[in-house]
DNA sequence: ATCGAGGTAAACAGGTCTGTTCACATATAT
DNA sequence: ATATATGTGAACAGACCTGTTTACCTCGAT
């Protein structure tokens, strides 16, 4: 069921799980931060696990938005595209507080691959290799399948780089590790 | 102060991290788990964060051990061994409840770069790429350091997709990755 | 033989956590 | 005007968490 309330309350959930991680973000700190009542949160998911999930899903669909839209407004070539993806990496881990990949962290908390958060979090980079794949087809390179996975190993490496050693450099490394891999493929 | 108690509850604790996670992970479990009083572990330990760092540190020096290991042996050339790397990743996501990788974990779930539990997982993926600098730079490849650089966002890379979609190839298609980029400086 | 270091066991304190209960408010659509 | 759905507030249960206290044990070195 839709309703304004939790909209709310799962966009306020996915920054703070974003900013802080999911086990230590107690449900309290969310509900009093939404502004909204306990009861709320049970009458719309049945656990925290679910509203994870949930989280998940509309910070997943806003991340691969946010990535086509910036790549396809950078670069009209698919080819192109493919390296404007770690342009616009970049940007995103110069942004003020960043504080590492959401999806990567679930994946990490909630360890096994049959976790419903885990697998909620693997969708979401199923969805970045999905674009990867989209373009390199595009671009009619070799064996798009494995150029995107490859593409897709950079842009988690830049991601976890950047994140443990506070480095947004990484992603200009990953552009040049994907250029090379993609006149490889060319 | 050394002590066989204190580095069984390091290593019982290096375990439990590793398989649960860090908040997830209670000192009780750990004390239960390692058969020692919990007296013991505040006699060695100011808080769990100290018991974290000290079992990153010992977990630390046994991957870059074992990495090192497993690498020079499989290989002779430095230029060799740079690939061999990701054979041995391959070994590690192969064996039976591979569960990710502790320290991205950590630096997952202690987000800020300050923090340091954070700070003591990022020496050790500084350790790994100071492996793979010494190796490219001995090789004699061009731009050693960025190459390097590179080949550490392919290991990362390796370990979050292996990790997140139960996929152990992911480090055979970062050794395909990590061959045409040491091509490139060659 | 005695002293001190290291370890043990168990209870305790004080928080925090998820999830529930229940009585009440509001607003919309019929 | 009234029924239905949605939300509120606050208290509560019960579990789990980190860290402390206290009394006791054991054993090797002096």
């Amino acid at each position: 069921m839709p309703s304004p309330k939790r909209d709310h309350l799962v966009d306020t959930a996915a920054a703070l799980f974003q900013r802080d991680g999911f086990h230590a973000t107690g449900i309290d700190t969310i509900l009093a931060e939404a502004g909204v009542a306990k009861m709320t949160l049970y009458n719309h998911f049945k656990s925290k696990d679910e509203l994870i999930v949930a989280a998940l899903e509309v910070e997943g669909a806003r991340y691969i938005a946010w990535l086509r839209g910036r790549a396809d407004s950078l670069a009209e070539e698919p080819g192109e595209r493919l390296l404007a993806i770690f342009d616009a990496l970049e940007e995103w881990f110069e942004r003020e507080g960043f504080n590492g990949c959401v999806f990567m962290k679930a994946a990490c908390e909630y360890g096994p691959v049959t976790n419903p958060v885990h697998a909620a979090a693997a969708a979401q980079k199923r969805a970045v290799f999905d674009y990867m794949l989209e373009n390199a087809t595009s671009a009619r390179l070799k064996d798009p399948r494995n150029l995107a996975q490859q593409l897709l190993l950079l842009h988690e490496g830049a991601i976890a780089v950047a994140h443990e050693f506070g480095a947004p450099i990484a992603a200009r490394q990953a552009k040049r590790a994907a250029a090379v891999v993609i006149e490889d493929a060319g």
